[in-house]
DNA sequence: ATTCCATATTCGAATTTTTGAATATTCAAT
DNA sequence: ATTGAATATTCAAAAATTCGAATATGGAAT
């Protein structure tokens, strides 16, 4: 069998940004580190969750935060991979024609079939 | 308030890669389309549960699937995506130093308080 | 000291996700 | 038509997520 541990910290990230208002975070803090406050202002969410939802990032290694008085900024700690996650999300890929993976489809087949008789 | 919707969609896609077994069963359709038996050797995971985590990513509209007598082949719909989205996570990003955020803390603040008392 | 403001934590209920077990479907071959 | 192989679906229980409500903390200002 093949390692799912590698996959286990991958799959912890992609869910920590796995939900609308913590891509909405994110995207804000593309742009420039902010408060909860900021945060909260162009949110409609209540600021409780949002501290929530700041805690699951923070849980996840995406963000990191910093306090000034009684404020507490909050800032991307690997902004390369936020903006290419969302980049990747807002990219128009081109997608598969179903043709052209059909004599793939065709290989995969033939070259399992030749596997089972080998063993 | 800002547009929560327009997560929405990109929240689920994400939603539905963040899996370990999702993810590895992406990362070897990145290489080739694959039919679930094949799939199912890689994974030390019951046959049934891996149909249901390409249900999954069906759903999503990630991967798409074409019949071959008794054997069903699923590929990637947007390969640009996945590898993208997994090219990320494999990236090994640098690191926001804290001391070259602050200052734009200092600004960010700033900029709130005056926001303020203009409203 | 007290009050206020920004933020965090706790708790609980509702919802969703995950996965095994059992079963169903579908096609090919005999 | 029956059987067998590949895949899908259903159901239920356990676990995890989500979010509101209430409350707590911590620093600033009075």
């Amino acid at each position: 069998m093949s390692d799912l541990d590698r996959f286990e910290s991958k799959a912890e990230i992609l869910k920590a940004m796995a939900h609308p208002v913590r891509l909405l975070i994110l995207e804000e803090l593309v742009r420039n580190p902010r408060c909860v406050n900021a945060i909260h202002e162009i949110l409609e969410v209540r600021q409780p969750n949002i501290s929530q939802h700041l805690t699951i990032l923070r849980n996840a290694g995406i963000v990191g935060s910093q306090k000034d008085g009684t404020y507490r900024c909050y800032f991307l700690v690997k902004p390369g991979l936020v903006k290419a996650a969302l980049g990747a999300l807002d990219t128009d890929w081109p997608e598969t024609n179903i043709d052209d993976v059909r004599n793939k489809f065709k290989l995969a087949l033939e070259k399992r079939l030749q596997q089972d008789q080998s063993s």
